[in-house]
DNA sequence: GACATTACCATACACTGTACGGAAAGGAGG
DNA sequence: CCTCCTTTCCGTACAGTGTATGGTAATGTC
C-alpha cells in the first residue's frame, strides 16, 4: 500500500557478505548514532584471535570483548561468524605479494608458492577452512590472477590452466597442512609432535605388527619417515615446478 | 599403602583410543550390571549420523538417542567426542578394498585411488577431518600399508615411497574435496552448486572487473571453468599415473 | 546377605551462534 | 525547539554443544 518494498540495501542487515567483500566502508547513512566501530576493526579483531588460538576459538562474544563491545553489536557490522571468517580471509590474503609480471613462470610460480606458504604460516587457521569454496573478494581473486597468469606464462591455456593451477594448489595445501597445521595444533593444543607421538610410542611395543606391514616398517627401517627434511619447501618446490615443467611440455 | 596404584586398564575410562582402536571388546569384566550396548554399536550409529547429516551434527546427544540411551551412557564406551570420530573414521577404512597383491603397480595405484575415491562418496565427512593426523587404527594402516606396497612395486624406495605417497593422497583429497564436499554441502545445506553462484551471479555483473583478471577472464572465455568434465575422476587418474610414473623413471 | 564393581544417567556448568525487542543517539523536517 | 525516523548498541533468552560430578541400581564374588 505504501512504499515499493525494495530490500533495504543500505541497512547494515540487508549487505550480503560480497557487498561487504568489495566495498567495505560505504558512504555513512548519516541518520542514527555514529558507529563506534568500523568493518575493518571487526575483522582484525577477529584475524588476531583466530592467529593466537585458532578458528575454533574465534567466537563472537570473544571478538566483540577484545573491541570492548556487546556481543551482539557485532551484527552490525557483520551477518554472522561465517561472513565474519570470509572477511578475515579475504583481508589476509592482501598480504600475499603478486610477483612482478616481467620474471619468467618459474620464478613467479615460485614466488607464488614461497608467499603461500608464509601466509598459511602467520595465518594458520587458513588451513582449517574448506579451500574449495574460498570468498570471491578482491584479494582472493587477485591472487588467483596471479597464479593462473603465470601458469598462462608457462604456456598453459584454457581447462589446462585450471588443472594445473589445481595441481598446484592441491600439493601445496598438503604439505601445508601436514607441516604448519601439525605445528598450530602442538602450539595451540600443547601437545607437540614428540609429545603426541611418545604418548603413542606404546602403540608401537604393543600392537604394531611388522608383519601386517612389510612395506611400512621397510620404509621407516630406511628412515623414510624422517621427515624433517622430506618435507621441506624447498624439496616441494623442486619437484613441483619439475612437475608443472614437465605437464607443460607434454600438452 | 594398600593395592598398587597401578592404572585401572581395565576400567572403560581408563582405555585410551589407541586400546579401543585395536582391542575393541576386551573380555567382559564379569562384575557389574550387563552393558547393553557394544562400543561397536556406538561407532555404527555415529557412522550413520555422520553419514546422512555431516560431522557438525554428530552430537553426543543425538548419538544417544539413536540408540535409545541417556546421553552420558556413551562416555561409558568412548571418552569422548574426538575418540569417537577416529574410531568411525578406522571402521570405515575397514570398506577400503585392498588390491590383490599380484597385479602391477599402474592398477594397484588405480585400485587405491577409486577405493579411496568410493569411499569419500560414502562417507563425505572423512574430507572433513584433517587428514594429517588420522588415526592409528588396524583398517587405516591397512590401507596406508596397502599404498606403500603399490608405490613399492613401482620401484620407490625409503624417502621416495613417502613423497610419492603424499603426492597421490594430496591430489586425492583435494580432488575429492573440490567434488564430493562440494555436493555434500549442498545436500546438507540445501543449496546446490548452481543455487550457490546463481545468488552470487550479481557479483560478476557488479563487481568482476575483467581488466582487473585478464587471465581469469581469458580461461572462463575459453570454457576453463566448465568443470563438470575438467574435475572428472577418470581424469585425475590419467594425470596421477602419468605424473607417478614420471617420478618413478626421473629417480 | 554383604560388599565391590560397574553401567546408566539426571543434573549442571560453561560455552556457542543468534533471534528478538527495547533503549538511546543523532540528523532531518516541521 | 520539538518531533520523527533511522540506526547503533546490546540485555536477555533460546536452543544447542561437550562433559564433570555424583547418585542409583544392577550384578557378580565372597
Amino acid at each position: 500500500m505504501t512504499a515499493p518494498e525494495q530490500p533495504p540495501e543500505s541497512t547494515a542487515e540487508g549487505r550480503r557478505v560480497i557487498d561487504l567483500l568489495w566495498n567495505p566502508e560505504p558512504p555513512p547513512g548519516s541518520r542514527g548514532p555514529r558507529p563506534r566501530l568500523t568493518l575493518g576493526q571487526v575483522v582484525e579483531a577477529g584475524i588476531a584471535l583466530a592467529d593466537a588460538a585458532g578458528l575454533t576459538q574465534l567466537s563472537m562474544r570473544k571478538v566483540a570483548a577484545a573491541l570492548d563491545v556487546g556481543a551482539m553489536s557485532l551484527y552490525t557490522y557483520v551477518p554472522g561468524r561465517d561472513e565474519l571468517v570470509e572477511l578475515m580471509i579475504d583481508t589476509v590474503y592482501a598480504e600475499h605479494d603478486r610477483p612482478a609480471p616481467g620474471l619468467g613462470w618459474r620464478d613467479r610460480l615460485e614466488s607464488f608458492v614461497r608467499e603461500s606458504w608464509a601466509l598459511y604460516r602467520r595465518h594458520p587457521w587458513l588451513l582449517d577452512h574448506n579451500q574449495s569454496r574460498l570468498p570471491l573478494g578482491p584479494n582472493v581473486l587477485d591472487v588467483e590472477e596471479s597464479l593462473y597468469a603465470a601458469l598462462a606464462a608457462a604456456g598453459f591455456t584454457g581447462a589446462d590452466t585450471v588443472a594445473a593451477a589445481n595441481f598446484v594448489r592441491w600439493q601445496l595445501l598438503g604439505a601445508a597442512r601436514a607441516m604448519i597445521g601439525d605445528e598450530a595444533e602442538a602450539r595451540s593444543t600443547g601437545v607437540s609432535y614428540e609429545a603426541y607421538w611418545g604418548a603413542r610410542s606404546s602403540f608401537w611395543t604393543t600392537y604394531f605388527d611388522s608383519e601386517r606391514y612389510p612395506t611400512t616398517t621397510a620404509i621407516w627401517e630406511a628412515g623414510g619417515f624422517d621427515d624433517a627434511s622430506a618435507l621441506s619447501l624447498d624439496r616441494l618446490l623442486d619437484r613441483l615446478l619439475d612437475a608443472v615443467d614437465r605437464a607443460r611440455s607434454a600438452t
